[in-house]
DNA sequence: GATAGTTTCATACAACTGTTTGAATTGCAA
DNA sequence: TTGCAATTCAAACAGTTGTATGAAACTATC
């Protein structure tokens, strides 16, 4: 072990590099430059590239899910076991929102670097995201306690659409930013967390809202 | 010109490749080979790869704004210049969700390309996505229309939130599939129009829903 | 049917990538 | 100090990739 002087090296420089640059555009020769250590440290010390960005995609995705399953717990202790439905969804979606969006300027590496992740995708992270069902079962089981007289089907859709609201808006932040000019304000995170939570709530207690039949409109 | 049979030869093969594998595992050499064509043409009909995978989305997304703009006209058309604030967000997210969802067994090569496009997200297609705000700027402008004593701010969110459930069911059908262990039914895409629509209406129409602080439950 | 322009082809190129190797160095324990 | 394991290093490896080349085959026009 001795320092691992070398290793951390590697995952701020890792971390730094792909979160400023991408992950297609970013080689193993750029990361061990940026950490001034040897190319074969990076095969030495996580056995290969992508052990490297699943370790770094990891340890905040851990995080995050400790954050959440904290709230989560705390919420439903208060409540007796029934936690309100706003306070699991804030729980869902507070933490990730949260680790990611904020003051552009004083935005961490690690936050970067999860939009990052959010936006490309690449194969050791996607194997990483399809392990994260077990936890998300957590949180529909809350909010079937929550809601006990909601059907499965509307649960999940409701949870579904908390989630889309979520990482949607984190990935395309930028693009929010710009198509309303700048009206839309991300750095207000809370906002942000209060403004899904409040949708996806409207989603899972109201009654369905009839959509209007769209034969006339969309025929020839 | 000539027969363009070996120029169509080449798209039909990297959509199928693209749509099965993803574009990190495809290369020019199996889209060539599948195609049964030479490695050349590639370059020679397209310019480069980057270049074959735009051609391939912008063909779609063309063909799904088209039909986007279509109902939205219909909509504004019938309505004397304003549309009611459902018709408008099912013309905007119902083509899209139409176009990648529906039965898995029958789905279409150009769906499960668009769905592939949707997931990994590499550079030449997200080019193609930043073009995209003048687009959306006329369903802004839509529901502005609409909604005239919302605020601007207001409309921006539910566009953005509209979207982000529209393209993260997509995105993420399979997982939700699995999640809701085939509760929800993604195969009856008309329902989950319905649904979207529902969703984003609510949060463009009602009034804000006040989240509970979460200052206790998130103490330690 | 010769010719000019287009299209196809086999092949080579050039560069980059993650990974491995084996020797050198370091740090620690006996 | 000696010995042993952990770590670092330079160098090379092996494979793949998108692209370029120049000759050959084809097509249509006059």
């Amino acid at each position: 072990m001795a320092s691992d002087h070398t290793r951390s090296a590697i995952l701020a420089a890792a971390e730094r590099l792909y979160a400023d640059r991408g992950f297609g555009d970013v080689t193993l020769r750029d990361i061990v430059a940026e950490a001034g250590v040897n190319l074969a440290a990076v095969n030495y010390h996580f056995g290969s590239k992508d052990e490297l960005i699943a370790e770094l995609f990891v340890t905040r995705s851990i995080a995050t899910n400790r954050e959440r399953l904290r709230e989560l717990k705390a919420a439903e202790e208060q409540g007796g076991g029934r936690a309100p439905i706003e306070v699991i969804l804030r729980a869902l979606v507070g933490p990730t929102l949260r680790g990611c969006l904020g003051p552009e300027n004083q935005r961490s590496t690690a936050a970067r670097f999860m939009i990052r992740a959010s936006i490309e995708s690449v194969p050791p992270i996607r194997r990483i995201k399809n392990r994260e069902i077990d936890h998300l079962r957590k949180f529909a089981g809350a909010m079937r306690r929550s809601l006990p007289n909601r059907s499965d089907v509307d649960i999940y859709w409701g949870l579904n659409f908390a989630l889309a609201m979520a990482h949607h808006t984190i990935r395309e932040s930028e693009r929010l930013t710009k198509l309303s000019e700048g009206k839309c304000d991300l750095d207000d995170v809370e906002d942000v967390v209060a403004r899904v939570v409040s949708v996806a709530t409207m989603a899972l207690t109201a009654g369905r809202v009839e959509a209007k039949a769209p034969s006339k409109v969309a025929a020839r």
